[in-house]
DNA sequence: CTACGTTGACTTGTATACAAGTTAATTAGC
DNA sequence: GCTAATTAACTTGTATACAAGTCAACGTAG
């Protein structure tokens, strides 16, 4: 069978991307593939194939004969990643209003977004799965794949930030009723209205992540200093 | 100093992108690592490097224990690239639309697309080549560096395809006259009516290629078979 | 002649060895 | 004590060795 099995340089990918997101590496931390290789007991070959992937997408770089290091946050790049997620989902509301008839992924959404009671809603950590999804699952019905591909690509991307932007409850508050009212525009078919919304739900969950994001990082920062002082 | 030398794996990596480009390497073939790297002269090790790299970037395919393979055409994703491109590009104009000024760009571009006379035009080869700055040109000054990024990664994909749409005096005809009236719409600020040329014009040249690629694919492969059967 | 099992060459996946260059600590000179 | 040169430990880039699986050709039984 041509069916791939997991191989250990997946695993190595995996486990490295995870590392950036739970801040075990920070932005501008340096490492080698020797280290890598040793925590995952494995040798450098699959080490390597994994890093070069996330190298290509844009986390980590490698420096010549002189080791990797996580890329430091760039709040520029970050603003224009969240910038070219606005232009991708505001094509797609344009297309799914062109389309002959509503997807029904959009009843679905409805009925997430729009809870029949508060104690409905999701909390903490779910919100942001279930946040990641209401995006993606707009962009996937458009019916483009590649488009939701180069979309997913730009989530993952922008996950390391996007994960605090769930931690404040006006914040969680702010989602619900952004999403729904987006979900409205696009079931009285205006698409117009429904990018507009789209783009400001969008800035304002970048501008309310931003604020905080520096402030947790160093945070991350104290905690690992502290590992090291203490062993 | 950390600045990257050229790399053997950055050498091969060129060198396959190239031969898949000018059909040495047909869509479907297969080849090995060793293959490469004998015929390049290296080991196995920077092959396997560019051969990754290709096929995050879908070129090519590996089957388990069993080879590469150039990934073959598949007319729906190219059409969905198309789409894609489409999209991006609106957005661009919709930006550039949104600019206090227009960029300097678009007066040069202005000389090239509209010139005094039929002479100045440029013609075969170069006119393709010319095409792909128009509009990559065009997403660059609206200044997302992303987004740039993402046009050029798709450009380059879709330019085993594009290559062909050149070849008819009707085309280069057909792309001058619609990029001017691109050019003439951004300059009378009508972003709107420069987005629908905009996608009419990708939407006929891809069906103009659409048209001629699987008859010169059929040469091509003809052509290496008969140097296949001579040697 | 056909169907099928066996085998052996070939393929990628991983580990290891070596080459080339970087970096930082240490030591010699003053 | 300080500066500078040397050196030794690391680092990645590339080549090679080995493990594990695939596949097609060939031979054999019927």
């Amino acid at each position: 069978m041509t069916l791939r099995k997991s191989s250990i340089a997946d695993r190595v990918y995996e486990t490295v991307k995870d590392d950036i997101f739970e801040f075990r590496l920070l932005p501008g931390d340096k490492f080698s593939e020797g280290d890598v290789g040793e925590r995952l007991d494995t040798s450098r070959t699959p080490v390597r194939q994994a890093l070069f992937r996330l190298q290509r997408e844009g986390y980590v770089d490698v420096l010549f004969r002189s080791g990797w290091q996580v890329k430091p946050l760039d709040f520029q790049k970050i603003a224009e990643l969240y910038d070219l997620r606005i232009s991708l989902e505001q094509a797609t509301v344009y297309k799914l209003g062109a389309l002959p008839e509503k997807p029904l992924v959009l009843r679905t959404l409805r009925d997430i977004w729009n809870p029949a009671s508060r104690a409905e809603r999701a909390v903490g950590s779910t919100v942001r799965a279930l946040d990641e999804s209401f995006h993606s699952d707009l962009v996937a019905a458009a019916g483009n794949q590649e488009m939701s591909r180069i979309h997913r690509e730009i989530t993952e991307r922008l996950r390391v930030i996007r994960r605090l932007d769930f931690t404040r409850e006006d914040r969680i508050d702010a989602t619900y009723r952004e999403h729904a009212a987006i979900l409205t525009a696009l079931e009285e078919n205006d698409p117009a209205l429904a990018a507009k919304r789209l783009a400001k739900h969008i800035h304002s969950s970048h501008a309310a992540v931003q604020e905080i994001t520096i402030e947790r990082l160093r945070e991350a920062a104290e905690e690992q200093r502290q590992l090291i002082s203490s062993a």
